[in-house]
RNA sequence: GGAGAAGUAGCGAAGUGGCUAAACGCGUCUGACUGUAAAUCAGAUCCCUCCGGGUUCGGUGGUUCGAAACCGCCCUUCUCCA
């Protein structure tokens, strides 16, 4: 029995996209969906109160920086990290595969798996599939994640296959190691890099595992848009309509919304958290900066469009001088803000594909965002 | 009134003859950020500019091939003593 179940409510007669309800122990979320990321078990400055407010649904936390501190042991004895962070909606767990490619100067990769050079105190860390899966069953997320090697881009076409094949050898090996498979759910992710057949047969190979969702990795790694949304098309073609379909580590809005169109159900993303760190907003009209001196007399709301608890209560000059200032709370509000930013795109276009008309609304979005070649 | 110390770019502060348009910090301005080693990082910050050029280190007059730096005078500030 499946922990976590999956049932697609409409399919966009516009644009073919659709929405859906994910089924998990710790409540049912409607997709597409954006989640948060909260790697160290906490959503940098945001409490889960400001989190169930802003409806943030799933939450993501992080398998090595958890392993590392405060260690498996505690979140055992925590009962779980949901418990362990008082989280009480559902939750997923990123393997380490993002480690594996974030940490890469102080990391080896073998079959057996990879060794980490931890980069607190100078320990040799090992994470193997098994080690990995064994550390979220500590975790406890209603979702877990398989270690997999997230490629840099560039990558030759050898590496490229040489690191999908051990990928979906390690996404057996993580299968067979899940110690709580009526409480956790496993998803497979396809690798393969910009390589089309590379990605269909990981796809393919991964199906056979017969998972109960499927994520798309190794994109948004430095490769252009046109990259990447070439990758996240292959890579779906071969997944099962019924299943849900991750796109890991996207959260520009233009990327959510063609990630949308491209049928994907789910995206994390640490953007809107590190640019609110920063001082940078998304609003209804693009980014801005809340520091620079143009917004010192501004006393409009961040975005009159959005219905955040930032937006409801605090101006543009206000956030302007406590950024300037330094001030932690200026880093909340932003935070809050970029969130919810997100999360109500999500839901818009939920609200789009229902009414059938998902395409108009991403190109109205887009357009009013003003948008250059780069993108947002 | 006497003795001493000091005046460097928006601010603080190095620099005591050429490698100095002048370190460093702050401030200011730009830009970046996509499964978080990121409340971070990169660049700019006397003026005009493409190469390059033009004016600077309280003021002024000197010494020198060459001065922010050495000398004279002046101005200002601070400390101590009366």
């Amino acid at each position: 029995m499946n922990p976590v179940t999956f049932e697609i409510t409409h399919v966009c007669k516009q644009s073919g996209a659709r929405t859906g309800i994910l089924h998990t122990p710790h409540g049912d979320v409607e997709t597409p969906m954006f989640m948060p990321v909260g790697t160290q078990a906490t959503v940098k400055f945001l409490s889960p109160e400001e989190l169930y407010a802003m409806n943030a649904g799933v939450v993501l936390a992080n398998t090595y920086h958890l392993w590392l501190r405060p260690g498996e042991d505690v979140l055992r004895e925590a009962g779980g990290v949901q418990k362990f962070m008082n989280y009480k909606g559902p939750m997923l767990t990123d393997s380490g595969g993002f480690q594996v490619f974030s940490l890469s100067d102080t990391r080896k990769i073998s079959e057996e798996g990879v060794t980490f050079r931890n980069t607190l105190n100078g320990d040799i860390l090992f994470l193997s599939p098994e080690k990995s899966i064994q550390i979220q069953n500590a975790i406890g997320a209603d979702i877990m994640m398989s270690f997999d090697e997230c490629i840099p881009f560039p990558a030759t076409r050898d590496y490229a296959q040489k690191s999908m094949l051990r990928t979906l050898r390690w996404a057996e090996r993580g299968k067979n190691a899940n110690e709580r498979p009526d409480e956790q759910a496993l998803f497979g992710i396809v690798q393969g890099g910009d390589y089309d057949d590379l990605r269909y047969y990981c796809a393919e190979k991964l199906v056979e595992m017969d998972f109960p969702g499927y994520a798309i990795g190794g994109t948004s790694v430095g490769e252009d848009k046109e990259t990447m949304y070439r990758m996240v098309k292959w890579s779906q073609e071969k997944l099962p309509v019924d299943k849900p379909r991750y796109l890991m580590g996207v959260g520009a809005v233009n990327d959510l919304l063609e990630a949308v169109s491209l049928n994907i159900d789910m995206c994390d993303c640490v953007l809107p958290t590190r640019l609110a760190r920063h001082g940078t907003l998304l609003t209804s009209h693009g980014r801005i900066n809340i520091r620079k001196a143009m917004y010192k007399h501004d006393f409009s709301p961040l975005d009159e469009k959005c219905d955040c608890y930032c937006c409801r209560n605090y101006t543009r000059a206000y956030l302007n001088h406590l950024f300037r200032t330094e001030e932690g709370f200026g880093t909340r509000l932003l935070s809050i803000h970029n969130v919810r930013f997100l999360l109500r795109l999500m839901e818009d276009a939920r609200r789009a594909i229902h009414e059938d008309r998902f395409n108009d609304f991403k190109q109205e979005t887009l357009a009013q965002m003003k948008f250059d070649e780069r993108g947002f």
